[in-house]
RNA sequence: GGCCCGUUCGUCUAGGGGUUAGGACACGUCCCUUUCACGGAUGAAACACGGGUUCGAUUCCCGUACGGGCUACCA
């Protein structure tokens, strides 16, 4: 029988989570959702000398934004397993136990090397050219450990209460192979892993012990994480050998990485000119806070699809998903291998097409607190209006104002390129005659307004409407000419054209 | 440096032994439009390089180059 799908998000609580963190959080998800399977948090703070204020709950926060939300784990009601957080998972021995197994079988030994003599070791090796130094098959043997000093000496050590880790011994020369769902066969030989620390001398487990034992124990069917971890999976793949385990220990899957659109390497929070964090993020320990997508002004769905497309397709050229149809998609078959560099423009885009889909009405009820912090309010009608002529043109809520404040604000400056090129010495009789024609329209409708202009050009001759919009507008751009007028309204209109006349030689 | 992973338009990507190598973003041009957009059409733009295998390779294999990741008592 096909083991129950039940995938984990394990971040640590070192800082805000970044998108690269929530695209991971995201196809952890999908693959859940898509299986009928659960999808758990668990919170790997093990490293108690990186564990930052506030990241836990930011975690959580932007989890909960995106639409992600795990049905098991840390801020999200537990589960059969709790304590979702490793540092109270501590508590029970648990980790102790699973590296105690690996001592008796031989597969894992006690070292008492202080800092100062590992740093000497690595000099050591370093001045003997060695390539890669590392506490290995090959250099254990230096050191202090239950390898290297006489039983007796070692149980004289642990009575007295030294300080000691555990670390995994790995054998000198051997083939360890494993098949990732992404990647394939992978192939290392045990000579280029180190013998990694299992249990901390604080008594806490390293990552390397921690996330087996709650991998095992959680009965997680499908370890999906970054492609950094892919140079220690070997080493975990021993661990769950030796601890006789193997055919229990979740398939493997290493996602590709999100690189910087520009330049190289993995998205870093310090020289995107982009949003990094799903949320505004404020590191305590940093002066000023990462403004988020959220702030930015992207809708959750919008900044959802995008992840979902940073190294997966559906395979068709299709782009614009929801996450139920991401969920029904979603196959590991079709993600990448390679890096997916961010496209900054693109997102924009996306966000776009989801603005798009809301109703006038919808958007006009978010926008309606922007205007009255500008100073201005509306009726709801107006404002759906207002959103109708220029949702168009825009990406994000917040542009509305950019793109529409003249409705709203007459014109203090009429735009130069259009004026110096249009406007000469005849310009004001005709505008004259427009705005006479104006005043004369009983029912402002956009027809009526139409209709006036026309009767204006009967006169006058043609009128160049880039003009009239500057007239009114002061900018060169905008909605739809008359059906901008008729919303501004025709005392207004008829204000704006008269100072505009009596400015305007 | 060593090890691991990767490489189709500028970017995200489809495809895959014989294709006019398809789509999207961005960009150019045109159409629609008495203004502004949307929209539509269209253009420029890619299989990293060298060897094999093959009748044929962008596709399979091997090298090289380039890119990325890892190289802690961090995750």
């Amino acid at each position: 029988m096909e083991k129950r799908v039940r995938v984990r998000f394990a971040p640590s609580p070192t800082g805000g989570l970044h998108m690269g963190g929530v695209r991971t959080a995201l196809f952890n998800y999908l693959f859940a959702k898509k299986h009928g399977g659960d999808f758990i948090l668990r919170i790997e703070d093990t490293d108690q000398t990186r564990f930052v204020e506030g990241a836990e709950a930011y975690i959580i926060n932007a989890l909960k934004w995106c639409g992600i939300s795990p049905n098991e784990g840390v801020g999200f009601g537990d589960g059969p397993h709790a304590p979702y957080r490793q540092s109270e998972r501590k508590e029970s021995g648990i980790y102790k136990k699973y590296a105690d197994r690996l001592i008796e079988s031989g597969h894992a030994y006690y070292a008492f090397d202080t800092s100062e003599e590992l740093d000497e070791m690595r000099k050591r090796l370093e001045a003997a050219k060695v390539v890669a130094p590392q506490y290995n098959a090959v250099t254990r043997q230096n050191m202090r450990n239950s390898l290297t000093l006489p039983e007796d000496e070692v149980k004289k050590l642990l009575d007295s209460g030294a300080k000691y880790v555990i670390r995994l011994k790995v054998p000198r020369n051997e083939e360890i192979r494993f098949n990732d769902i992404i990647r394939g066969w992978v192939v290392v030989n045990s000579a280029q892993v180190d013998d990694k620390v299992l249990l901390k001398s604080d008594g806490m487990p390293t990552y390397h012990l921690a996330h087996i034992v709650d991998d095992i124990e959680m009965k997680i069917s499908h370890a999906v994480r970054g492609e950094e971890w892919l140079p220690s999976a070997p080493a975990h793949i021993l661990i769950y050998r030796y601890l006789g385990l193997e055919n229990d220990m979740p398939k493997l899957a290493h996602l590709p990485l999100i690189l910087n659109p520009d330049g190289n390497g993995k998205i870093s929070k310090r020289e995107a000119r982009f949003p990094v964090f799903p949320l505004s993020w404020h590191d305590p320990r940093e002066a000023m806070p990462y403004i988020g997508y959220k702030e930015t002004g992207y809708y959750p769905e919008a900044f959802v699809n995008i992840l979902a497309l940073l190294g997966w397709n559906p395979g068709n050229n299709e782009e614009i998903f929801s996450l139920e149809q991401l969920s029904a998609l979603f196959d590991f078959e079709r993600v990448h291998k390679s890096g997916a560099k961010f496209d900054p423009e693109k997102a924009k885009w996306f966000n776009q097409q989801y603005l798009r889909k809301h109703t006038d009405a919808e958007l006009a009820e978010v926008f309606k607190p922007i205007l009255k912090e500008k100073g201005y309010e509306r009726s709801d009608a107006f404002l759906a209006d207002f959103c109708r002529l220029v949702k168009e043109k825009v990406q994000f809520v917040h542009e509305f104002w950019n793109h529409g404040k003249y409705v709203f604000e007459a014109p203090t400056a009429y735009d130069e390129k259009v004026m110096t090129k249009k406007w000469n010495d005849k310009s004001k009789a005709i505008y004259s005659a427009v705005t006479a024609k104006f005043t004369a329209v009983n029912d402002w409708t956009v027809d009526n307004i139409t209709k006036s202009f026309h009767d204006a050009e009967a006169e006058v001759g043609k009128v160049d409407m880039q003009v009239l919009r500057v007239l009114v507008s002061g900018v060169a751009g905008g909605p739809q000419l008359f059906d901008m007028l008729a919303l501004i309204g025709k005392e207004e209109v008829l204000n704006r054209l008269n100072i505009a006349l009596s400015t305007l030689s």
